[in-house]
DNA sequence: CTTGACTCCATACCTAGGTATAGGGTCTAT
DNA sequence: ATAGACCCTATACCTAGGTATGGAGTCAAG
């Protein structure tokens, strides 16, 4: 019915496992907008965007519990903006902390190709230094 | 002996389970530089840095055998050269990408804040858009 | 020369994040 | 009205990345 689509569709369309698109609604990433009257689930199309954000956020290095939390804020509306603006705040940092490290790694690894390129060795190459931000 | 630290205090001063020090070695992302007389492990003291920065990767969204890549690009000197800059290059892309789905995000939450903090509501704020490079 | 804190190795267990299977109902095209 | 492709729920299983436990040897301080 309307645009809805089936959870076999979801999963194709966003290149998951079906299983998984349950799995994510068990951990209350992700649900479908209604049942049909069999008890179909059908989701909004918006869902398969969801999906690949939840699967690039992994890729970055957040767990499904944080990745419940980003999403959160964006149905939360309605609610006090308080709350909201301190996750948001968190989260940013987080963020920003994730690429100060990338960029860190960006740079060991053009050092070692500038390096390699000049001399033929990769010997002194400190592929460690100033990378280890605590916590 | 020397300035060789016993696996305890390198669990110890690198904040890590003594267990996962013994893992990582069976995973090959570390070994000991050398045995005592009675067999322990003694490690050079910069191990602890190769933990932290295992670590950090980890929290990058890294796995072990990625990591692992990493670590090897930096004591494989003394053989062809090409081979190693080839995998750096792989590495410096895949980081770069990271980089820039970071940055994705940054954007969405820094939105998300202005728009907060700007008409009390969160309603409108679409924290999926721009954030499904595909891959 | 013994006691407590360490080490060894091997094996078992745990959590997060899925993936597969089974037994049954639904839908649709022929 | 039936075959094939889909859906439901529930349960079992799998991999990555650890963490814990057990039985035995080592080391340093008193």
């Amino acid at each position: 019915m309307k645009g809805y689509l089936t959870v076999g569709k979801i999963a194709r369309e966003s290149g998951v496992n079906l299983q998984t698109v349950l799995y994510y609604e068990r951990r209350r990433l992700l649900s479908p907008a209604r049942r049909s009257d069999s008890g179909y689930r059908l989701y909004a199309p918006e869902t398969v965007r969801v999906i690949r954000f939840i699967k690039n956020a992994q890729a970055l290095g957040f767990t499904l519990d944080e990745i419940a939390k980003l999403l959160r804020l964006r149905v939360s509306s309605r609610s006090q903006c308080e709350p909201v603006k301190r996750q948001a705040q968190a989260r940013l940092e987080l963020v920003q902390g994730k690429i100060a490290g990338l960029r860190a790694m960006e740079r060991i690894l053009r050092r070692l190709l500038k390096t390699c390129a000049a001399r033929g060795t990769t010997d002194s190459c400190p592929i460690l230094d100033s990378l280890e931000s605590r916590r």
